[in-house]
RNA sequence: GGGGCCAUGGUCUAGGGGACUAGGACGCCUGGUUUUCAGCCAGGAGGACGGGGGUUCGAAUCCCCCUGGCCCUACCA
């Protein structure tokens, strides 16, 4: 666990709260932000970090914000940015500012918000705090290979551009060669700031190269961007992926040269695939649309996903969005890295799906068969009925919601897919013939067609034939589900109705020849 | 290569110097319930806390070194 003392730890978590207490402020001074980058469908780790600032949002009554960084034209996907918010509203993760509701700290999309950039940019310039790099990506490139010919570990940017007198940046300004702007980052000294979770860390500036702030087609990358949204829409706490600690003496710096008081950061551990690589397709479902469509709940991925890094510090593992909300802290988030394990959401999931009133069951899994077209899209009073009746037999075998097409099939389709073994297994007996010619008369006269009637009837079929119980209720059920496990097999007679029953006890007596 | 982060059963996690014969969960195994599977109930196996040095009467817990894994090292975020 953390290394910080609690205390401290918790101390610096509610740094803002008691500020505000202190000055007597009304609103409430936590303001955090998810910060997407509209790049493709997201990521389950993404999700997972909007999660928490939602989490800690509510939990300290603050704001969650919304930004979107679509910084990077070249990656840019169009259709991501929705996947992204309907993702969120999926899980419930409703925001204060942002897309669609907008905010007093509008525009939301940093992409509307390139000027700010820009005159931040060039104001450090003319502060003698960054400079224009005229260098092209071949020469930076060509750079590059050289110090690595030379033997140089660690490849940097050598600054050339940061040594051109005010006369030759004019001149090649005046010869309109395109340029981005660098961060002169100090030669010398530290940085270091007090990390929520992982504690005091220190980095050396000289150790940093001089990054490129504004892009040559004006966007700003992300140290830029994040840095001006961040204090702009005064944000008091960047919850946001490990992977980002190693930039933080660019941050720092900036934040430094600006003049401004930098937020409050916690870097949260990152996601991990069974392998210990940084999770990604290769380890399955990573993208979080791909759990919506496979039929995870909402309150079952909430619960997982604030499990990812965080743990209520008792041995609970079931909790609800308030019990989250309540208990929620950063100083219970772990620091080091998590391993995603699939096996354990589609238990937790399975779980939730238990807990589903039979009307909630059938309402989530409608869509799932009439997706695998085992239902029609319109649904007429009976089948609706009939699908009510089905669906809730196989609930507590369900891991995710999809689970119920395969499950349950065979109550919709005309055609069996059989289990040849099975029949193989059951079909040989001698008694076979005689159990159902036997069975079929008695269904055919059974009034009503109710499962303890059915059992009744069934039970005095198989004391009649003087075999053991199995012998006679294994293969009826391999004949009216074409497999060998099931639902509890009266129940299922019931809902399957007589005149299926009958014909597949019909369809099976041809198995015997 | 450099920098940073991390290190408790297969996986997640509790643990903040003595309450640890290291607790819980997933998974796994066994038994029970039952017409099958699942579920449920009851048990069980599995860890000398990455290694080595310290500090201490006492270390999973504090310090140092090593090792390993990961992240970053882009005009990507």
């Amino acid at each position: 666990m953390p290394k910080r003392p609690q205390k401290e730890r918790r101390a610096l978590e509610c740094f803002y709260r008691v500020k505000s207490c202190v000055d007597g402020e009304v609103r409430s001074m936590v303001r955090v932000r998810y910060a997407p980058s509209p790049t493709g469908s997201p990521h389950v780790g993404n999700i997972r970090t909007a999660l928490f600032n939602w989490v800690f949002a509510r939990h300290h009554q603050g704001k969650f914000i919304v930004r979107i960084e679509d910084t990077d034209r070249s990656r840019y996907v169009p259709t991501s940015e929705q996947e992204i918010l309907t993702s969120l509203c999926w899980l419930g993760l409703d925001w204060d500012e942002g897309p669609e509701v907008g905010g007093p700290y509008a525009p939301y999309h940093q992409s509307q918000r390139l000027e700010i950039y820009q005159r931040i940019a060039h104001q450090l310039v003319e502060e003698g705090k960054a400079y224009k790099c005229f260098c092209t990506p071949e020469e930076l490139e060509q750079m590059r290979a050289q110090q690595r010919a030379q033997g140089a570990s660690v490849t940097m940017y050598d600054r050339r551009c940061r040594r051109l007198t005010p006369a030759e940046v004019r001149a090649r300004e005046e010869a309109g060669l395109p340029y981005v702007i660098r961060f002169a980052m100090p030669l010398e000294g530290t940085v270091e700031y007090e990390d929520l979770i992982h504690g005091h860390t220190v980095f050396r500036n000289a150790l940093t190269d001089d990054f490129v702030m504004l892009k040559s087609d004006g966007y700003p990358t992300y140290h830029l961007a994040n840095v001006v949204d961040d204090h702009l829409m005064e944000i008091t706490h960047v919850i946001r992926g490990d992977e980002w600690i190693s930039s933080m003496p660019r941050h720092l710096n900036l934040y430094r040269a600006l003049g401004w008081e930098p937020p409050q950061f916690a870097h949260l551990p990152l996601l991990l695939g069974p392998d210990r690589q940084k999770l990604s397709k290769r380890h399955g479902a990573v993208q979080f649309t791909e759990f919506i469509r496979e039929g995870y709940l909402p309150d079952a991925m909430f619960n997982f996903l604030a499990l990812c890094g965080w743990n209520p510090g008792d041995n609970r593992e079931i909790l609800n969005r308030e019990e989250i909300i309540e208990l929620f802290s950063l100083e219970r988030v772990s620091d080091n890295p998590f391993i995603f394990d699939h096996n354990k959401l589609l238990w937790m999931n399975g779980y939730y799906i238990r807990q589903l009133s039979k009307e909630q069951l059938v309402a989530w899994c409608l869509p799932f068969l009439q997706e695998a077209g085992l239902l029609p899209k319109e649904l007429d009073e009976d089948t609706r009925a009939y699908a009510e009746r089905v669906i809730p037999l196989e609930q507590e075998k369900m891991k995710v919601l999809k689970d119920v097409v395969t499950l349950t099939d065979f109550f919709f389709k005309e055609d069996l897919a059989v289990d040849q073994n099975a029949v193989k297994k059951w079909y040989s007996m001698p008694h076979i013939p005689q159990m159902l010619e036997e069975l079929i008369r008695r269904y055919e006269a059974l009034e009503p067609f109710t499962a303890p009637e059915i059992e009744r009837v069934t039970r005095e079929v198989i004391a009649w034939l003087g075999v053991p119980s199995g012998h006679v209720i294994h293969p009826v059920r391999v004949a009216v589900s074409g497999r060998t496990t099931g639902p509890s097999l009266f129940e299922m007679l019931e809902v399957l109705g007589k005149p299926r029953v009958l014909k597949r006890l019909r369809q099976a007596q041809q198995w015997t020849v």
